[in-house]
DNA sequence: TTTTAGCATTCCCACTTTTCCATTGCCAAT
DNA sequence: ATTGGCAATGGAAAAGTGGGAATGCTAAAA
């Protein structure tokens, strides 16, 4: 149990070293703290030994450790209120009426990225957990023709496709056979039922049945996967930590790897979490604050990526305000 | 006028470089060229008079100076055949005939970039030279629908809006409104002609009004300036002459730029064009290598984006065989 | 018992110095 | 025209230097 003048004196450490990423000192503190650097330095030495502070040498000033970060973010951080214009700009996105909602999140996103300076992120549903509902076909011309696919939670992509010479018949029994026999699929399955159930008779129904077949299997491959999105990425480089090459390459290789995003959705809480350093699976020198989301019509999770020495208060209320404007 | 020896020297400094990234020394010359080390400095020196060579210092040895490529790109620099393997990957997916061009121009872009190690770039026709020829507009269910807008140049976009409770009646008088008023206008200009002709008048025809306007709005501006693609920009982060933090910040925030970007197409010849540091005005450290291609749906420009110590022949045999598959 | 002043100690950081060596330019000989 | 020989150059890495900001400890004061 920390007295009221070691929680003090933590939050205080916390605070200094989000902002001016510099070791925090005695003395630094001492002014604001109405006592001696000596006295200051005792009260150090201890939160040292419990594992809230560390040295990066001898004689340096202290840091906060990872058990540091969480302490503050579980027992001292207040919460901070978003400034009105930065309320303002994401205002002006949700209500904007007849934007669809994944494209308010994508630009809410962008903009929340701009304002902190961090790295943002949405994961939506996988696409094993979207089940295809039904696709449908538009003509364009002789040629083209978009192909819309719609699943049980609502998404709807579509992906224009060339054909060469097919009937409008062919299309049309196709599509049937598919909406006959594939429908309730999870959509990352659908390629290898595709592949098993509608090849082998496919040619029973339809005549140009290869070139059509080809088409829908790229459709799909085409659009599973696609439900992550990475704004920001670049932040990361004007963050101190990250000053050198190899460390950003490191990290912009995992932000571009779909599969250790995942990874972040992991509870499925409702609330608010944080994940400092070696919590998170990404990267031991960043924190990810996340929060899960849930319409009628989609659900996903957000995240912020930032260094650990992340202004928490601040991102987290951020968060919480997206979440908000988000859900309904 | 270089003697053939000079020729020589020229050429495998500059291989040299380009394998090594490292200044070139005359005794690792002169093994290759049956003369002594001082003859090729003295080779070497009057290179650098002519301004082909430059040192890093007195007593370094020689590296290419953007002369020195100028004159390795249009003299020196032999035709590299693309190896069968690449071939074959670039093969797969232009052989793909149910793909549309543009998802086959990204997905070998991508291939490319990995092959290379460099960044790949495709720009579109700018929106502007895109004239709208027709919207079209397919229902979902009550509150959703999908706006397709098809430009003359046979570009196909589409976006999901979401509406309240607007009667498929209001939804076909305003699409009738538009087909009527502002086909033909450029893409980029439709917004204003949406606010000066159709918003004005669009009340008299339609009664669910504010929100079907906003809804094709906002699909318009959403749709002008997607047409372009920069593929593998972290692949810069391998490349030794980017090693430090504030040279990758300054490249990253010129390759988000598009209007930096656009700058690329500059001469719409129909050759492979080479622009070798201060002959770009991305980036004085950087080589773009682009081509245009025309097809009858589409044109556009390819770009390879690397350091100055590109592989020259390798990328323009890339290029050439790509620009090739475009087109047919 | 807690707080504080005083002081030696530590070690980082920025700077200079030293050493090493690959490479050059020049010159005289071939 | 080419070559071998050699002093000169300047960078890169290793080693040394001094200053300063911080610490921990101790003994005295509160």
């Amino acid at each position: 149990m920390l007295s009221d003048r070691q929680k003090k004196i933590l939050k205080l450490i916390v605070e200094s070293y989000i902002r001016q990423a510099k070791p925090v000192s005695s003395n630094q503190l001492c002014k604001k703290l109405k006592c001696s650097s000596a006295t200051v330095r005792s009260e150090m030495a201890s939160l040292e030994d419990l594992g809230y502070l560390e040295k990066t040498h001898t004689s340096s000033g202290r840091v906060p450790s990872e058990e540091g970060y969480r302490y503050y973010v579980d027992n001292l951080m207040e919460a901070k209120k978003m400034n009105g214009e930065e309320m303002l700009k994401l205002q002006i996105i949700f209500h904007n009426q007849s934007l669809e909602l994944s494209d308010c999140i994508n630009k809410s996103l962008q903009v929340v990225s701009d304002m902190t300076s961090y790295t943002a992120v949405v994961l939506g549903k996988a696409s094993h957990e979207n089940l295809l509902k039904e696709i449908r076909v538009v003509p364009l011309d002789a040629n083209h023709l978009i192909v819309i696919v719609v699943t049980d939670k609502g998404k709807v992509e579509h992906k224009n496709i060339t054909l060469d010479n097919v009937s409008m018949e062919d299309i049309k029994k196709t599509v049937e056979l598919i909406n006959n026999l594939i429908v309730g699929t999870p959509i990352d399955e659908v390629s290898t039922k595709l592949e098993f159930e509608i090849k082998p008779i496919i040619s029973k129904y339809v005549d140009q049945h290869q070139q059509l077949y080809n088409a829908i299997y790229n459709v799909f491959t085409d659009i599973t996967n696609t439900d992550v999105n990475v704004v920001g990425r670049t932040k990361f480089l004007e963050q101190p930590e990250f000053d050198n090459v190899d460390k950003i390459r490191d990290l912009f290789k995992k932000l571009d790897d779909k599969e250790i995003l995942q990874e972040i959705k992991r509870d499925d809480s409702n609330n608010i979490e944080v994940y400092i350093g070696s919590e998170n699976k990404l990267d031991d020198d960043v924190t990810i604050i996340k929060t899960n989301f849930k319409t009628d019509s989609e659900d996903g999770t957000l995240a912020i990526i930032g260094p650990k020495r992340m202004e928490y208060d601040r991102v987290v209320s951020i968060l919480e305000y997206l979440k908000e404007n988000i859900e309904r």
